[in-house]
DNA sequence: TCCAAACTCATCCAAAAGGATGAGACAGTG
DNA sequence: CACTGTCTCATCCTTTTGGATGAGTTTGGA
């Protein structure tokens, strides 16, 4: 499996490559010192599975770095690596998008297994951001929603058609989401049309669920 | 090691003893099927080294025997297993002390991940506490028996409107619904309008996202 | 017994949704 | 160049929704 691992260190970088090669299973590991090349490899490597991404880079916030990728790339799954591992920083990293969290203070068998959840579509999160009283507001909804417009595409949607489901599945009327995209409201309509023909479903509700029932998420 | 098994049904017990034992590491595995024999194995038991606790007993709310096991024996670990996995369910349970939650549709690997996860000191939390993705088709309220009809009636609905809600969240338009409940279109188009007002929304599809939001498993 | 709440139903109306069809503009491709 | 697909828009029509209002019935409790 293709891994691209982001940090700046290359001492890290090198330690953390031979602590996955140890792992079991092949990992083609890719590696990159800062926040330009990493994008620069993600675009060319569209079949990456997952990214492990240190949050200290020298040419970007790393958060701004999690929301590129999870942005152009929503299909990839990122992991985040931390030296700071208080609950702000968790959650934020979390809502950004990141399916999991990982202190540096970590040792390589709890990487291990916060890979394998990450991997297994669960979402890890370090125990110290619940041992403190969990306030359930500061977790936001948000996505880590794999497999989007790959997923879409297969049922023969377009990019524009896919704009309209996403406005429609937050339960905006033709006439906002027309007013939205600044088109028609007969546009709208027949993008509209077209989604449920691709999701073969009969009205805007029974789409809501189609999507959620493909695993994606409404927020 | 030592576990606590806590569920009244005794396949469902037996069922999670072969996935134990059929996991690595030999497991000295106790049950129990009600609150009342737990807490009896729990104080003669104190080398326990992990409780597998299901929320639904017969003679305790399962969140209260949370709290008892955690107060009681603060140095066992509590795993809760739970038919709900909705997002205050899990929160909840999180913040009286649980050290991770298996949803019941969870499979054997998910487990196993979760139990080390919790050996090793974390915390393990499902993933749709996340997402809170609307995950299916066929659509009920889940565990319409027990908190979350009371949830939903601290929102002003009466059973008849949250039984009209179950199936509006399925997609049914107003004649169908009409039709499965035996009563006119214009009854059902009444309640409709309550349910809406009681989740603030303007219409179908914002109410199965509100109904999402609020963490209610759609399937 | 009387009241309030819940459930039922009807009517009227405006808005929105959904389906079918045709058609012009434009970009990319063989 | 012609073909194809996408996006755009329109028109016509039917069905569904959503809102407002009034009213009859039942039921449990004060």
């Amino acid at each position: 499996m293709k891994v691209l691992l982001i940090d700046d260190h290359t001492l890290f970088r090198e330690g953390l490559r031979l602590l996955l090669e140890r792992m079991e299973g092949s990992f083609d590991i890719l590696e990159a010192g800062d926040c330009e090349a990493a994008f620069e490899i993600a675009k060319l490597n569209a079949d990456l599975e997952l990214v492990l991404l240190d949050l200290g880079l020298p040419d970007m916030p790393g958060l701004e770095a999690l929301s590129f990728l999870r942005t152009h790339h929503p299909a990839i799954p990122v992991v985040v690596i931390s030296a700071a591992n208080d609950r702000p920083s968790v959650l934020e990293a979390i809502n950004r998008g990141a399916m999991g969290f990982i202190p540096k203070s970590s040792d390589s068998a709890l990487l291990m297994r916060a890979m394998q959840m990450v991997m297994a579509k669960q979402v890890y999160i370090p125990a110290n951001v619940f041992t403190a009283a969990v306030s359930a507001s500061e977790l936001k909804l948000i996505g880590s929603a794999q497999k989007n417009d790959a997923t879409l595409q297969e049922l023969g949607l377009t990019a524009r058609q896919m704009e309209v489901l996403s406005l429609l599945v937050q339960g905006l009327p033709n006439k906002l989401i027309a007013r939205k995209l600044n088109v028609s409201e007969a546009t709208v309509k027949t993008h509209v049309a077209a989604t449920f023909r691709g999701l073969n479903v009969g009205n805007r509700t029974q789409a809501v669920l189609a999507l959620g029932k493909r695993g994606y998420n409404l927020r």
